[in-house]
This record gives C-alpha cells, sequence and structure tokens, in this order.
DNA sequence: AATAAAAATTTACGCGCGTAAACTTATTTG
DNA sequence: CAAATAAGTTTACGCGCGTAAATTTTTATT
C-alpha cells in the first residue's frame, strides 16, 4: 500500500493509468468494462487506498443503489431475524441496506420513510407497523419510491406483499392440536396492531368450523408491544380464574404465550404433555427465545428464508425493470409446525 | 402545501425569499440565524415542500452530522435496547444516528467501520465483539474519527470508554447470594467473546476472597453467540451431574442464566427461593426476558440510561471541541440488584 | 439620532463525481 | 486482413450545496 493519499478519482485515475470516465463505469459496475481493464483497476486498489466519495457519487445519480428495510420494532427478536435475513439477501445482490426500527410507533416509521426519502433509495422494504401505520403516507411514498411489505399487509399499498398464509398455519396447529388433545381456545390482544393477528384468528374460526369445534376467544387489554407483560398477567388471569372452557390454548403470538407459560409457572399449574400437566398452550412464530420456555413452546415457524428471498427479488424485478407491475403480487408461504412439549 | 415543486435550495430561495446563504446557514444551523429570519424560513417551509438534498449537503462539509452507532449483536435484547438509548440521545442532541450491527462476526465489525469511514461521520459509538475485534483496525479507524466505546472496553483504544462496573455489580450479588443462602458458583463460557465476562470472573474470585469462601468457576465449551443454547446443554449437564458444589450458581450473563432455567426445568430440578427448590441461579445484565423465566431470573441491571446519556455526552464534548481529549477516560456505572424469585 | 455591531444579500467559486459527445484504440468477426 | 464493433480516452458541463468576500440592510447601543 503506498503512502500517497488519493484525494479524487481524478488523481487515482492519474496514477493507476485509467481514465476517469472509465473508473467511474467501474466504480458503477465493475462488470460493466471489459476484464483486463478489470484487473487493472483492481491491482491500482490494491496499491493505493482509495474509495470513491459516498456523497459525491450518490448526487447526480437519479437512484442510488441504497435499499431502505424498515421493521416495526426491532427489540424484538423475531424482527430482529427477519430484518437481518432481508439485509443479507441485499447486500448479496450488492446494494448498500439500511435498517431501520419504528419503535412501535407510528411517527417514528413516518420519519423513519422520510429520513429514507431523503437518501433517494433503489427501493424499500417495509414490514409496516400495521392497523396504526399512517396508511396514506405510506401510499404515498410507494408513488416515489419502489415499495415491497412483508411480515404485515396493508391492502392495496406497496408493489407486492411478502409473508406468511396465516390461514394454512393457524389450520396447520388447530389440526395437530384438535387430534392430539382438546380442541384450543384462542388468546390474543383486543386490538392487536399486527393485522397478523386479525387473519389469524379469523383462520382459527374457520379451521374450528371445520373441525367441528366451538370457537372460544379471549381477548386481553392492552396496547403496545409489551406483549410478555400482557400474556402474563391477563393470560394468566385467565388461567387463574380457569376461563377457558378446554385445556388447551393457542396464543396469538409466540410473545404473548411465553408470558402465559410465566404466568402459569407462577401459579403453579404445569403445562405440557405429559399426565400430570393439566394445560397445553400453543403459540405461533417461532420466536428464537421459544426453545427456552417451560416447557418449551410448541409454535408455528415462519419460513423467515423464504419471505426475505421473495420480498427481495421482488423489490430488484421492480428496480432492474424500472417499472411498477400491473398488479400487486402477494405471496404467502407455509407455516411449519415445531412440536416442543407445550402442547 | 403549494403544488409546486421545489427543486433545490435556489428555488427555494426565490420562493422564500430568502438568500440562499442564509438558508444554507438555517439547514445546517436553525439557531445561528435571527429569530425573525428563522421563522420566514419555517413559514415557506409549511408552504413548500422542500429538503435539502442529503447528499450535496455532505459533499462539501468537513465533518457530517452522521452518527454511527456499532453493537456487536443485534439479535440480543440487550444490545437492541442499548442501541436504542444510544440512538435517541443522538437524535435528541440534532444528529443523525445510523445503528448497526456486527452479528457476532468481526469482519463484519469491520465492514461496519468501513462503510462508516464512507460516511464521513461526526463521530462513532462503539460496542465492540471484544476479544475477536480487530484492535488494530479499530485503532487505526480511531485516528480517523472521533471514537467512544461502550458496553466493552478494549484497552487503549478509541477516545473514552463507558460502561457498568462489573467489581461493583459482580460484588453486590455475590454479597447478597452469600447473605441470603450458599455461597455461590461461577458459570460462564470458557472463551468468552465478551471482556465483560473476564471482568465478572475476575471479580468473583476477588468478592468470594472477601467474603471468605473457595471459589468455585465452571466453564462452558462452545464459542459464538448462541448462550441460551449452551447454557441449556452445558450449565444443564453440570445440574444432572450434580457438579456444583453448592446449591447456588451465578451465571455470567443472563442468557446462559436462561438457557440454564430452562435445562432445570426440564430436568425437574426445582429453582428458586422457596424450600423445596434444590437450586439458586442468578444472572447478569436484567435481560429483557429475565422477568418472564420460570422461575424469573434474580439479575443485575444495567443502567442503560445513564451509559447512553454519558457515551453520547463524552462523544459530543470532543466532537464540538474538535480535540482529542489528553487522557482516555473511562466512566463505569454501578449496576443494580433485582431480585425476583430464581436466587 | 448617530454610530457600532450584527445579520442578510450578492456574487462567485469549487467539491467530487455522473455523464454526454466526439474521437481514438483495441478486439472480434467473417 | 479489412471491416465492424466494442471499449477506452479526451474534453466538457452540470448537479446542489458549502463557503468566502464584499456589500448592503437591519438591529442594538449610547
Amino acid at each position: 500500500m503506498s503512502q500517497k493519499k488519493i484525494r479524487n478519482m481524478e488523481e487515482f485515475a492519474a496514477v493507476s493509468g485509467i481514465s476517469r470516465p472509465t473508473l467511474s463505469k467501474y466504480f458503477n459496475d465493475p462488470e460493466s468494462v471489459r476484464k483486463s481493464t478489470r484487473q487493472r483497476v483492481e491491482d491500482a486498489l490494491l496499491h493505493y487506498d482509495y474509495r470513491p466519495n459516498f456523497y459525491a457519487m450518490n448526487q447526480n445519480r437519479r437512484t442510488t443503489r441504497n435499499i431502505g428495510i424498515v421493521v416495526p420494532y426491532l427489540a424484538d427478536p423475531f424482527f430482529t431475524e427477519i430484518g437481518r435475513a432481508v439485509e443479507v439477501k441485499c447486500i448479496e445482490a450488492g446494494y448498500s441496506p439500511i435498517l431501520l426500527s419504528s419503535h412501535g410507533n407510528p411517527d417514528q416509521e413516518n420519519d423513519n420513510l422520510e429520513a429514507l426519502r431523503a437518501l433517494k433509495p433503489a427501493g424499500v422494504l417495509l414490514a409496516p407497523l400495521g392497523r396504526a401505520s399512517d396508511k396514506g403516507a405510506i401510499t404515498k411514498f410507494s408513488t416515489e419510491v419502489p415499495l415491497v411489505l412483508f411480515d404485515a399487509n396493508i391492502e392495496d399499498t406497496g408493489e407486492a406483499f411478502v409473508g406468511t398464509d396465516n390461514f394454512q398455519s393457524v389450520d396447520l396447529m388447530v389440526e395437530y392440536l384438535c387430534r392430539s388433545g382438546q380442541p384450543p381456545c384462542f388468546f390474543e390482544m383486543k386490538s392487536p396492531s399486527n393485522p397478523n393477528a386479525n387473519k389469524r384468528r379469523q383462520a382459527y374460526f374457520e379451521s374450528m368450523a371445520r373441525q367441528g369445534h366451538e370457537a372460544h376467544v379471549f381477548q386481553a387489554e392492552g396496547e403496545g408491544w409489551d406483549f410478555e407483560e400482557i400474556g402474563s398477567s391477563e393470560g394468566g388471569q385467565l388461567l387463574i380464574d380457569n376461563a377457558f372452557p378446554t385445556n388447551t390454548v393457542l396464543c396469538s403470538n409466540d410473545r404473548l404465550a411465553i408470558g402465559m407459560l410465566a404466568a402459569a409457572y407462577k401459579n403453579d399449574i404445569k403445562v405440557g404433555l405429559e399426565p400430570d400437566a393439566s394445560m397445553r398452550i400453543a403459540g405461533h412464530d417461532d420466536h428464537p427465545f421459544s426453545k427456552f420456555t417451560c416447557p418449551p413452546l410448541t409454535t408455528i415457524s415462519q419460513d423467515y428464508a423464504a419471505i426475505a428471498d421473495r420480498a427481495v427479488s421482488t423489490l430488484f424485478g421492480i428496480i432492474e425493470s424500472d417499472s411498477k407491475p400491473a398488479t400487486r403480487k402477494e405471496s404467502l408461504f407455509d407455516g411449519k409446525l415445531v412440536m416442543r412439549d407445550s402442547a
């Protein structure tokens, strides 16, 4: 590595013996120059410490290679993992992902989109907050930037949606629970912020009807993202009150189930499949911690990899064809039953 | 909001009746213009949709208002929370934080610093991976960008360090455990990636000596960030083997403890303070899930708010004085004992 | 009201790179 | 090997804003 500091592309052109416009082409897409030229550039890069100025690079380009990724709540490991999966796919495709969290707050979601707008991103992958989202703002945003939604759907918003087929996944779980014991009750938040929750309730109703059982839905008061706390306090109270007509509860998501399991433990209500257990509790999402609950949680795993892959490839299809698809496409992937000890 | 699209600061100057250099001053620091002028600008902003071009703005400035925040592993809610606390402080100070995760990988840590370097940030807050970190790369980075470390210290690296006083916090826990029952054994990873782990082991030794008890350290094989898994498998085996000479175990961090609690449950080993319990298990960090373990985990909470506040204010001190402090300063905050049911 | 000080305006240049046009050189093809 | 094509070079301009200098206007001070 030479000592000489390279200040700009002009200087790098001088020392490398390659013209500046060709260097510009190379840095925008190394494949766009002849192999021998590419080799010369890369040799020179080994000898001189130079990187194009990020700001100058992006200033004149209509569209950058930045991809915005917005998740509703990064402190939830579920979103950390799916956000990460999406991030990796972007990097593999040669884009620069920028991961932002809305922290459960619709204003923050709007701020995030606004901040991204200033970056003139090539596209944005958004897992919206759901009910609380400012649909108007998101729709307006999507007129300016290619936008693909994932995890949570908002009708007619964005160019496409990628997520899990809640009807398939919940049916799978209900079918299993009915087959292996008493039919499940359903436990959820009263005003779920996430639209998947509504789908799951609906799926529960339909599935129970198909199985020929009566549906029993229990809804917890409380707002926000403090699911474990709500599962523990409200779900725990339902357990104590013996409010569930069957011994089996399907929670709308793992975090509620984690809270409920903690409450069950505290109140000496044994959960699981063993003969001395009095309840079965199941969840949905295969949260990273559900493996370590007491007992380990039976749940549904979402296909992170497939969702991330499809979301990213859909977005890149739009970016690279430079045209929005005629019809908004929804891709739904199947969930898988993860059988552990809680149900 | 007028329909007219404002393309640049020139046009916004025309419609607002304020000269472009004054606008430039305003956007760089609204306080730097007279109040009446500020009002006129802000009135105009209500009528016209204009934001300075992010890339053009930063191109000519020696230093931007971007702050890089790098955490070792965003899928760990502990880091999500402290990262978030730091982020909020930056926003309050009028800077733009960019949160990056190293995903437990030193190459990624270097990539993150490299990516940040291209953004010419005003400063960077780094929670390093620890042992695995490329100390040379970080030191070199800190010659170019003001750098404050937090959470995990690396000797003589960066302008300052802010974290928890492990000697205080572990002593607090050991003292409590000794006072309330049998003295604790210590459970940790054999090759901890995080330097706090080494401090905590050392603190355990010293504290046990002070209490006049023999120290017993148990180290789990295994690398990486899959702490719960390691706590469950290796810690669980130690429980089964009755390997601990006392009935009390202090885990180096909550995630190990969470795994160990899961293993104890699975093996019908009752943990807690009740008469029929055979073990006590404690953790460190007050992980967001430690409230929902079975039983709820007794642990040490770190003072997130104080750490975030000090880290950010230290960095801004350096940025605003435009000079590195003569001596590297280390700020340590006390942990607090969080008594729950596990110990 | 006269003067000093502060703030805004006018004018002008440059940052580092994208990119277009005209031209030259290298490679491919029949 | 000549013609056709692809790739690289030279030259030049502009993006949107930071910023400096000289000037004018506004505000504060006595």
